[in-house]
DNA sequence: GTTTCTGCAAAGGTTTTGCAACAAA
DNA sequence: TTTGTTGCAAAACCTTTGCAGAAAC
């Protein structure tokens, strides 16, 4: 799997005076074996794939982990469920429109947006940190078709 | 209090069919008390400074009707629970800025955003439902002062 | 009168934690 | 060895729900 990410994950872990272990290993692997978004049971599913034997109380503590390296980013999809994203790495400013037809995510960025927020933040008298947006939007060919060609999950 | 909202949610009760209730204007009316963000917990206590026989289960029932209704509405402040906002009639594009150094939210809102995130819909192929803009920052005054004047809490 | 609402207590779902055995360094 | 880690089971949280009595219309 991708080397890069367990050699950041295991500098971060060195970092703070913890362990590499199999176990956790096997977590990295498995949450940055995709790129779609995930919640913390799915991402016990996919670990349990790779070792059946994964343990709920271990996934979270590792979760907890990844998210504090930064590696992993807890995102709102505005459902029930806190959802992370492993894509972050590659596109570090992204942000996320939800579908309402078909429920599906669509991952964008844009300059002049990112530009707008640092300006705005400024004129409020703070220093940037995160800026996070989420956009629910209607697809326009829901509307022509009446079919969404985004599969709904 | 207000009785344009009360009037509003009644509206909304009767239209879906249910019934007005003494509990029921308990909690909007706590809701509605304040204009700072609140959790469902932190809205039982506010009802029960009204009314200190308001139950748990009704405030969850209630609470969801005012969010359906779209007179009150959940946001993601970033922090570990649900946060519901009363103050979207006012000001219904806001976004939210929280301060780093002392948890507090910023409401804000600005046009040219708002019309930079329609555009950015639509280029992707969407019509915009809602949007919503998170932006976590450190004040300068933290910085320059080594103080941020907006008291924690 | 009929239908909805309330409040309790119990259940549900998710996440955290105490602890003893285990493993990394 | 020492210190951190794991996995279990239990607890902690927050939210929802079944039900019987109460209230709205």
């Amino acid at each position: 799997m991708d080397k890069a990410i367990q050699s950041r994950f295991d500098e971060f872990i060195r970092k703070k005076g913890l362990r590499r272990t199999a176990q956790r290993d096997v977590i990295v692997e498995a949450a940055f074996g995709t790129t779609e978004h995930f919640t913390a049971d799915e991402l016990w599913d996919m670990s349990r794939r790779i070792d059946p034997a994964t343990s709920r109380a271990t996934l979270y503590r590792t979760l907890a982990l990844l998210v504090e390296s930064g590696l992993l980013q807890e995102i709102d999809l505005g459902r029930d469920q806190k959802y992370y994203d492993p894509n972050f790495l590659d596109h570090p400013n992204h942000n996320h429109l939800i579908c309402l037809d078909c429920n599906s995510v669509v991952e964008f960025s844009d300059e002049h947006m990112e530009v707008l927020e640092d300006c705005i933040t400024r004129r409020l008298g703070f220093r940037p940190s995160s800026k996070n947006l989420r956009i629910e939007a209607h697809c326009e060919e829901m509307a022509s078709t009446g079919h969404c060609k985004r599969a709904d999950k």
